[in-house]
DNA sequence: GATTTTACGTA
DNA sequence: CGTACGTAAAATCT
């Protein structure tokens, strides 16, 4: 059935769609059924009513299988058969007689037959010239049925609804008043440098560098005193010097006393700062505000980059995709204060100033870090590269005489046809997000694991599992490229996930308050990410003669936050009665014990190690809800016996289950939950299992982030008043790594003790942490410190 | 050659 | 149906 436009005819709104759909096709009508509802919703949540607006379509009918590309001549969907072009020539009939002031694009066809570009994650949010209707304005969104495939794109399309509401009251395009002056000369340069030196009311200053790799060497510098304002100068052409020495000189002399007396804005200022640091040794001392920690504070779960946060902050045009021209650069600084000015009011409104200020304090703590990486012993790597390469090889041989041929294990493809094909072994599939999905066959380690029991007289699957153990280990690990000095080096993400791409639609950015680390640009040596070493590859992290790794992690970091959150009252006794015992005085108060007795019945005293085992996996699946199949796997026992288990915890402990119940509650009401650091984290993926999954680790996830972060820090400033050194090596999301002159391990662990012994409240009671420590000679091996904290005082 | 999928390491 | 993170290699797309 034909679905034409329909709506009243002084709407000042025009929603666009693609082409109906079954539902459609029955009515008559446009955006019915499913995508309909969730239009609906959408529009409700911006605070748009659908009446009000002329609802319509690209294409007039249905194509088969809702295939839009059949109205195409081409596969790019670019050149229209003549019953789409005749459909959008109506279109463009119906904008002019109608005359909306706005006309939202809902998908890629809509914004493609209404302005001609095709890529809806780059324009989404921009106000757009109309092409079909020159004179009209336009902006895109994604359309409803994509939100129903990836909800998480949900919350930024209210966002576009809400800016394309505003937009609804006049029809003009907002007129770009941006001046750029890009590729500047030193002479230009330098004069507006001083000209911003001498206007104290030219307070906020913004600063981006584009770098050239290898080295992060600046190509381009751009500033900003004004969002309408953007100016920048080359320094590199090529891999060449754009300037000579003096005037270089003179621009970073400058420069230098230009940042001291303005607040500072940048867009990952912990990689500007850096690069200005180590190549060129400007210290910004100061930054007054980073865009990404400020979009991270506000928005913690949606995508930060530029072109992103200026389609949300700004009035622009888009100005990150329009084929590369010069202005990129100024653009970008002047954006950034754009957005910072936008973003500086956010953070009051949503009461985030104490986060934000929080995360922008640890800039110069991870910058650091970064910089000065840690030492491997290149003796030991050595060793460990052969030593793990030629084992890896001898499975590879063993294996190849029990398979009979070459195979890459590495290869899904080859392990699926030699599992299941050739050896006709049961198919195991991957875990799927919703009943609905089609099943995928896995090969992965949990599935060779259960086929090695299904089979137990054949090696093969043990073998295939140390041998892909062996070549990762050397592959990721062991064999990395050391910096000259002999050193590994990893960025450290304050903000989480660092990927700012545009391109990612598939990955959510859900960033719990933890550091992420990855590899450094600056100093591209070793393996990047240094939170996932696995304990062999440690081994060749070891300290210089003379000198001691102090390992102090938080003890039972994440059980003691959930303990307090769910008011376990005989956990919280067991924590803080052996709050600042030894290692051995600690012994009788072992919360999996603990936990064992509940579970199985038996008295403390004859608890075996397989149910104390039991008692840990248990307590930490029930803490974020895991169920039976999780369960079985992780202790190889049965399903039934699984299920057993978690029954019994049920009924020992309920107070888990009502703290999982008040959580939903909690984001029922707000759909916010605040952990007990003050951090605010809004959930906004679709109402259900996954979500409260989610949640449940949420506040004590991030708690222990945040408290370590803060003891780091704390660490940090102390750092100053120490007459020794104490190099700081790792972050490791609930332990912090130093190393110091083995002569000063028991001030170190006095001083640390000190930065990171920091009460908390919860449900109006007081709480603390306690912190373990341990010694040694590498990160791998530590001996534990038996220290009684109480005789100390 | 670029992008997506699969697998795997840590807390 | 633990969650969170980043990276390497294979597979797939263009």
């Amino acid at each position: 059935m034909q679905v034409n436009t329909e709506g009243p005819l002084d709407a000042k709104i025009m929603l666009v769609g693609e082409a109906p759909g079954e539902e459609e096709d029955k009515t008559g009508r446009p955006f019915q059924g499913y995508a309909g509802q969730t239009l609906d919703n959408l529009l409700g949540q911006a605070g748009i009513a659908r009446y009000q607006c002329l609802v319509t379509n690209v294409a007039r009918e249905r194509p088969p299988a809702n295939k839009i590309f059949y109205f195409f001549e081409d596969k790019k969907c670019t050149i229209p058969k003549p019953k789409l072009a005749a459909w959008i020539n109506k279109l463009r009939e119906e904008i002019i007689l109608y005359n909306p002031n706005i006309i939202i694009a809902l998908g890629a066809t809509a914004l493609w037959a209404l302005t001609g570009e095709k890529k809806i994650s780059d324009f989404r949010g921009y106000i757009l010239p109309c092409t079909l209707v020159p004179g009209k304005k336009v902006l895109p969104t994604y359309h409803p049925q994509a939100i129903n495939y990836e909800w998480k794109l949900y919350f930024q399309t209210v966002l576009d609804l809400r800016k394309a509401l505003r937009h609804s009251t006049f029809s003009e395009i907002p007129e770009s008043k941006q001046v750029f002056m890009p590729n500047v000369g030193i002479q230009q340069f330098v004069t507006y440098m001083e000209e911003c030196i001498a206007r104290p009311e030219w307070d906020k200053l913004s600063v981006d560098v584009e770098t050239v790799q290898p080295g992060s060497h600046i190509e381009e510098l751009g500033l900003s005193h004004d969002p309408n304002f953007g100016i920048s100068i080359f320094l590199l052409k090529g891999r060449t010097s754009a300037l000579p020495e003096k005037d270089e000189l003179l621009l970073w002399q400058t420069f230098a006393r230009l940042i001291a007396c303005k607040k500072i804005v940048m867009q990952n200022g912990a990689y500007d700062t850096g690069v200005l640091w180590y190549n060129n040794h400007i210290l910004v001392e100061n930054i007054w505000m980073d865009t990404l920690i400020a979009a991270h504070v506000c928005w913690p779960e949606l995508p930060r980059d530029l072109g992103f946060l200026g389609s949300i902050c700004l009035d622009v045009p888009p100005w990150k995709n329009s084929s590369k021209s010069l202005v990129y650069n100024p653009a970008d600084a002047a954006n950034t204060l754009g957005i910072a000015e936008v973003l500086d009011k956010e953070i009051d409104k949503q009461d985030n100033r104490a986060t934000f200020d929080f995360e922008m304090s640890l800039i110069p703590v991870a910058l650091m870090m970064q910089l000065q990486g840690i030492e491997v012993d290149r003796e030991i790597q050595k060793t460990q590269v052969e030593f793990w390469s030629t084992k890896r090889d001898e499975l590879k041989k063993q294996l190849f005489t029990i398979v009979g041929r070459e195979i890459n294990f590495n290869s899904p493809k080859q392990m699926q046809q030699l599992l299941y094909f050739d050896l006709r072994l049961p198919v195991q599939y991957k875990r799927r997000k919703s009943v609905k999905d089609t099943r995928t066959m896995t090969t992965d380690a949990n599935a060779l694991r259960i086929l090695a029991r299904l089979v137990p007289d054949n090696p093969v699957f043990n073998l295939i599992l140390e041998y892909k153990k062996a070549n990762t280990l050397v592959n990721s690990f062991l064999n990395i490229e050391l910096s000259p000095e002999g050193r590994v080096h990893t960025s450290y993400n304050i903000t989480g996930a660092a990927s700012d791409d545009e391109e990612d639609t598939k990955k959510t950015k859900r960033s719990f308050g933890r550091w992420s680390s990855s590899g450094s640009i600056i100093l591209p040596y070793g393996s990047g990410n240094l939170q996932n070493i696995p304990k062999e590859a440690r081994k060749m992290y070891r300290t210089k003669p003379g000198w001691k790794i102090i390992q102090a992690d938080y003890s039972q970091a994440e059980a003691v936050v959930v303990a307090h959150l769910a008011g376990n009252r005989k956990m919280i006794k067991m924590f803080k009665d052996s709050f600042g015992l030894s290692k051995t005085e600690k012994k009788p108060y072992d919360i999996h014990i603990l936990k064992a007795v509940e579970l199985f019945g038996v008295l403390w005293e004859q608890v075996t190690d397989f149910q104390r085992n039991a008692g840990k996996t248990v307590r930490h699946a029930r803490n974020y809800k895991a169920g039976p199949t999780v369960l079985a796997n992780r202790l190889g026992i049965s399903m039934s016996e699984a299920k057993l288990l978690i029954q019994t915890d049920e009924r020992v402990d309920p107070s888990l289950s009502m703290w999982h119940h008040a959580t939903e509650q909690e984001l029922k009401r707000t759909r916010v939950l605040t952990n007990l650091l003050g951090r605010k984290h809004r959930f906004l993926d679709r109402w259900g299992d996954s979500l409260f999954r989610s949640a449940y680790s949420y506040i004590p996830q991030s708690t222990i982030g945040d408290l370590l972060n803060t003891a780091l820090k704390r660490l940090y400033d102390m750092l100053l008043e120490i007459p020794f050194e104490i190099i700081i090596l790792l972050q490791l999301h609930d332990a912090i790594y130093v190393m110091v002159e083995k002569e000063r391990v028991d001030e170190t662990i006095r001083i640390l003790r000190k930065a990171m012994i920091i009460p908390m409240c919860c449900n109006n009671e007081e709480f603390t942490i306690d912190v373990d420590f341990s010694v040694g000679d590498s990160w791998a091996e530590g001996e534990n410190l038996e220290i009684n904290w109480r005789e100390e005082k």
